[in-house]
DNA sequence: CTCATTCAGGACCGATCAGTCCAGAACGAG
DNA sequence: CTCGTTCTGGACTGATCGGTCCTGAATGAG
């Protein structure tokens, strides 16, 4: 928002994935699959960063030459921007997904806990907290991208949480995600296993707390202060 | 220790800020400060990361001319590692002043919960975690001292955490420095300073939880109007 | 058919980068 | 003093990078 117009050379296309492109008149059509492409793209930026993928290696596994790249997203940083987005939608519509699989309330927050904390893990990290590292300092539109992916995952998680357990639902759905984008750093940095598994068990208690038996006095009691809007 | 030998092209004084670097015999005398220099390398490569760190930048902030660099450190990677161990011995440091000014264990662990969590929610984000992002996956060594200093966090907290609540000490710990990880990373984002407080407040319970008596339910947080306040 | 579009592949450009090297000056130990 | 070391500053190298441009072939719409 802030910077609407300091990029976007070729704006004509620049929604790779909103439909099949069919801009079209004559001409020859475009004989690659873009979803396709866009995920090898991602596949390269997740693995290497952005500043350390080229353009040869970008063309190279997407399967293009550089005109077509080029003609197709403009730069390379048009290319990171959708591939994180594409990157984003993906991965909300694969908890949405999680969430509506779930027998019931509880069985949910779990599974969110279980989906957002160890699944980070791995060894590339999660795309969404190695673009920001890298590059949202620099770049006000990658942040943004970032700060909205986060709002929603918050989002989710809190309307998620809720159902469980109203207590600080906000708080502690931001906390879930803070702990996943933490555990995606030590998964980075190959910390050991047991850290990643300790950090799984709390990402599932702050989701779904013990019930009262097993945890005197936390949350049951108290006057029950309904303070998130 | 994979790669002993493919650098460190002058390694007799590796270790710039182990001693004042005295192993000389006539000559002219080292005449920056090194641990000065060292930090300059390091607010540099913290600001801009690894790759966007130019020498021509490194070595106008250090105040020394490339030959000196080069001699001294051996190569941008020498610098980067350097101020890596120096970072990590100062935040360290830091964190057991803190612990020892704690008046009892309590206090201690929420000094602790507000050191890790708030401060690492600024624009440059966390250090280590900036370095763990970018060169961890393909640089070893770096991952290595980045584990270690994890690991000492985590050690450092499972001990002040136990000494207020010993059940699960070491998961909450490992959990406490993922949530500080995470709140580095939304913080780079430029998350709200709201989602950063519920971490901080998220974070504190981790580290001291609630007793039954002292802390009744869930305390309201921030006031509604901080202006007022 | 013609025409508009996309394709591949590669040459090319200007810039930037890490790292090397040299010349000459400053400085302290012996 | 001399000698060994470190200092500055800049020139230089070899490579890589993102991005542009061109040629020539492919392909579908009208």
């Amino acid at each position: 928002m802030s910077t609407p117009d300091d990029i976007a050379p070729d704006a004509r296309r620049a929604r790779p994935s909103a439909a099949a492109a069919a801009p079209c008149g004559p001409g020859r059509p475009r004989a690659f699959d873009e979803d396709a492409a866009l995920a090898a793209a991602l596949e390269v930026f997740w693995t290497r960063g952005f500043e350390a993928a080229s353009l040869e290696e970008l063309t190279r596994a997407m399967g293009l030459s550089r005109s077509s790249f080029y003609a197709w997203l403009g730069s390379k940083r048009g290319a990171l921007v959708a591939a994180i987005e594409s990157y984003a939608r993906g991965r909300r519509a694969a908890l949405e997904q999680i969430l509506r699989d779930a027998p019931d309330a509880r069985a949910a927050a779990i599974a969110l806990a279980e989906a957002l904390a160890p699944r980070a893990a791995q060894a590339k990290g999660c795309f969404m907290v190695n673009c920001l590292t890298e590059l949202a300092p620099a770049d006000p539109e990658v942040a943004a991208i970032g700060r909205a992916h986060m709002r929603a995952l918050e989002d989710l998680a809190e309307r998620t949480l809720a159902a469980v357990e109203p207590a600080r639902a906000r708080e502690r759905a931001s906390a879930l995600v803070a702990l996943s984008l933490g555990a995606a750093t030590l998964g980075k940095a190959g910390a050991p296993a047991r850290t990643l598994r300790a950090i799984a068990q709390e990402a599932r208690r702050l989701a779904a707390p013990p019930a009262a038996a097993d945890r005197p006095g936390a949350e049951a009691e108290g006057p029950p202060s309904p303070s998130s809007g």
